[in-house]
DNA sequence: TCCCCTATTGAATCAACGA
DNA sequence: GTCGTTGATTCAATAGGGG
């Protein structure tokens, strides 16, 4: 990195080398649609939990002292969470994945810092390392926090596409993966692994296709090997990786090089009904596709109404679009219309929803048109 | 409680009515081996959530979960944990309960008194609210953190007991358990819930099992109805409870009334080496499909032995997994402890293996997820 | 008695767009 | 910024009634 302190042009599909608060304040703002962060645990507070045999170290006891390790971490720790929301869009996320040793710190700097929790997510580990002295449960799970923004972000959620990952099901926030292990993981000439924590490919998968579009800049502070980076290039993301340690810098940008996007059409998920084109129901009239004067009723064939030639039903004194009206009649404080309304077809009840679905098909049909070789008349 | 101000004698086995850090100031310093406490989570719900059918949910929309802010709630949280840190004894520990709107609040502030975190555990629930509006995650798990009072306690960790439990597997730190619902819910007299949040038994079971010993003191400062004190008249334990609310004081000491102690013998958990079978004999015990201190019997009615709440059988002075001990009472090499025992039910014998099939059933829903491919043992 | 269908419910920070 | 309109959205388990 440059000493240059004027904010840069956003450098897309790299690895910055650096201290990630110094890289990030280079960044222009608003500039980043989701943030994925692997935090260092601070290893030189944490010095204690790396003893193998977990018995209790003399010497280091003072509570200022630990008092004052903390205090570093959680500096270290606003300090870059703060870069990270200057840089995300107003609408953006960000994920930080962690452990007991310090997500609680993230967790409540987080909060502090104006960012709107959506989830914590558990990533069950299908093979974690076993407690081997016994004086502990079985470490078997990181957590992520998934948190907006602000408490008024617009944030994307692809709800449909996680639903049908997890077999038409919600997703749930926990989740149950497996440790990077065997060809995914990076390791150096003696056959050693190259990092320490290494996140799997499929963690990263689902986090991109759950809180991202494909072209969004995703940036990662704490690269480390470049699974992030790796991943989004794979799905179509742009990313944005910081790392301090030249080695992991080098192995990510080898990694991400050998990596390939995936053609676009292979990345496409389910989609949302929200981003669907919108349809008023007065076009479906226009268009013919229901005869003003049509009846429709409800699916149990008790309330019915009457297709204005507007768009608006009647039912004796009362109309209204057909939401309003599914509403008024049902005495609720608001219904889908859509889904509320049938009319009957050869003695069968179709759904108005269906009809919208059948008026989005023609539509399309005649937008590619101008590409089909057979004449109107033909079809 | 009375206005007195120096410390008072210390009353077991009793719920004190009045504000938590008021009543644990009149405690006595270092009396208690354990603290489970279910805070408040400050939710900070709105508007009201309907779902898809228009129903409205009945959210937690009382007095007591409410806070001005988040530096208010904090207060709140470093003083109820200050006092739980003074009544606690050198080598005691402390169970809390939230979710992710406080737990890395309630995490933090642990950490900041000294506490020295040992696992946060993770109870998914088996039956999670959906998510209504598509926006998130399935939020299907809650946190638990289960800290020592300091980096230098020699806690206590019932390693083999809670290994038995689990059919021989180290317990992990995620635990799947079902909601309270059904006859375990106190409900009021117009069989509405009494209390928005009671926690299931086998949750405090699992608790109370893992950290504590026989006689020893449990204060639960956020009773409620009574689950933990409960539980630890169930197991033997020793409780002091803390309840705010006249009615939810009242439940609460109905409740335990009605709760009978289980023998001593059938408590008592002892390492043993056993078989793996599919479905841990102890998970039933756990979830009350079979309760501790059952008698069982082979075929025949000659042979008898006693379920302990760790999932293995005693039998006089033998004790072992349902195949051992079957083994070992009919000098055979081996033994299949599902079919050889029986417990009787309104005077018929019913074979274990038919309860497994009843868990099993209950289990099925979760064997079938496509990302749950960890078998029951590892759970 | 059993099966099937419906109704109920659980610690929930649960919309987006256009005028 | 507000306000009204449009319209997207649920899983597991229990309990109870009817055939």
């Amino acid at each position: 990195m440059s000493g240059a302190t004027t904010p840069m042009e956003l450098p897309l599909d790299q690895i910055l080398r650096g201290e990630c608060v110094d890289v990030m304040r280079m960044l222009p703002s608003a500039s980043v649609d989701c943030v994925f962060a692997d935090p260092p645990y601070n290893l030189q507070l944490r010095g204690e939990l790396r003893r193998p045999d977990d018995t209790i170290v003399d010497g280091v006891n003072d509570d200022w002292d630990k008092f004052s390790d903390l205090a570093t971490y959680d500096r270290f720790t606003r300090d870059w969470l703060s870069e990270a929301r200057r840089l995300l869009r107003k609408d953006g996320t960000i994920w930080v994945i962690g452990s007991y040793h310090n997500i609680f710190r993230i967790g409540a700097i987080l909060q502090d810092l104006g960012f709107w929790i959506l989830n914590d997510i558990v990533w069950r580990k299908s093979n974690p390392m076993p407690n081997f002295r016994g004086r502990r449960f079985t470490n078997a799970h990181e957590t992520l926090i998934w948190a907006a923004r602000s408490e008024d972000s617009r944030y994307r959620f692809n709800y449909q596409a996680m639903k049908a990952l997890n077999d038409d099901v919600q997703m749930r926030s926990d989740w149950y993966l497996p440790l990077c292990t065997g060809g995914e993981r990076l390791r150096n000439d003696h056959g050693l692994k190259l990092h320490p924590t290494q996140k799997p490919e499929s963690l990263l998968h689902r986090v991109l296709i759950s809180s991202t579009a494909v072209d969004d800049v995703v940036l990662d502070p704490f690269t480390g090997t470049g699974t992030t980076a790796a991943m989004a290039k794979r799905l179509r993301r742009r990313f944005i990786g910081i790392e301090r340690h030249p080695d992991y810098a080098e192995a990510a940008i080898g990694r991400i090089r050998r990596e390939k996007a995936l053609p676009l059409d292979a990345i496409t998920t389910t989609p949302m009904k929200r981003e669907a084109p919108r349809v008023p129901f007065g076009s479906l009239v226009e268009r013919n596709f229901i005869t003003a004067g049509t009846i429709v009723c409800d699916k149990n064939r008790r309330i019915y109404a009457t297709v204005s030639s507007d768009g608006t039903l009647v039912s004796g004194s009362r109309r209204g679009s057909i939401h309003k009206l599914g509403a008024m009649m049902t005495n609720a404080p608001s219904c889908n219309g859509w889904t509320f309304w049938y009319l009957e077809r050869d003695g069968e009840l179709i759904q108005l929803d269906v009809l919208r679905s059948e008026s989005l098909m023609a539509e399309a049909a005649e937008l590619a048109a101008p590409f089909s070789e057979i004449p109107i008349a033909a079809q």
